[in-house]
DNA sequence: ATTCTCACA
DNA sequence: TGTGAGCA
C-alpha cells in the first residue's frame, strides 16, 4: 500500500510516517515513480512505534527493537540479545518516571483537598 | 487525485 | 510536527 492507505490505516499522519522512515523505525520500498510502499507489517510497527514513543523510549532505541518484536507479540529475536541490557535500562527509566509522576500526583491531591469544590 | 522533497512566522 | 510550494 502506498502511504495515503497508511495514514487511513494508521491514524499517523504522511508527516510522520516520513519522519519514522527518517529515523529508521519504518524502511518502505520505492516504486519507480517514487513512492513510498508499505506493507501490513508495517502497519502494526507503526502501533509499537506509537507505543514505545509514548512510553519515552528514544527513537534510536525503537528502530533496534522493533525488528526483534515477532507478529504474535513480544518475544524477543536472537538477534535482539544486546539490545537487553538497553531494555532493562528503558524499564528502569519508566519505572522512575511512575514515580515522579505519582510525586506530582500526591503534590496535586494535597492542593485538591484544600480547595472547595472537587472532581476525580 | 496522489505522492514527493524542501523549507519555515 | 504542521503547512504550503512547485513537481511528476
Amino acid at each position: 500500500m502506498r502511504i495515503g492507505e497508511m495514514v487511513r490505516r494508521t491514524g499517523v499522519s504522511e508527516r510522520l510516517l516520513r519522519y519514522y522512515e527518517e529515523q529508521g523505525l519504518l524502511t518502505p520500498t520505492r516504486l519507480p515513480s517514487g513512492y513510498r510502499v508499505y506493507t501490513d507489517a508495517d502497519v502494526d510497527s507503526v502501533r509499537r512505534i506509537r507505543t514505545l514513543l509514548a512510553a519515552g523510549l528514544p527513537t534510536a532505541t525503537i528502530a533496534q527493537v522493533l525488528p526483534c518484536i515477532r507478529d504474535d507479540g513480544a518475544t524477543l529475536a536472537p538477534v535482539c540479545s544486546d539490545l537487553v541490557a538497553q531494555l532493562r535500562r528503558e524499564r528502569k527509566r519508566i519505572t522512575d518516571a511512575i514515580k515522579d509522576l505519582q510525586t506530582s500526583q500526591g503534590m496535586l491531591d494535597t492542593v485538591i483537598a484544600a480547595g472547595p469544590a472537587d472532581t476525580d
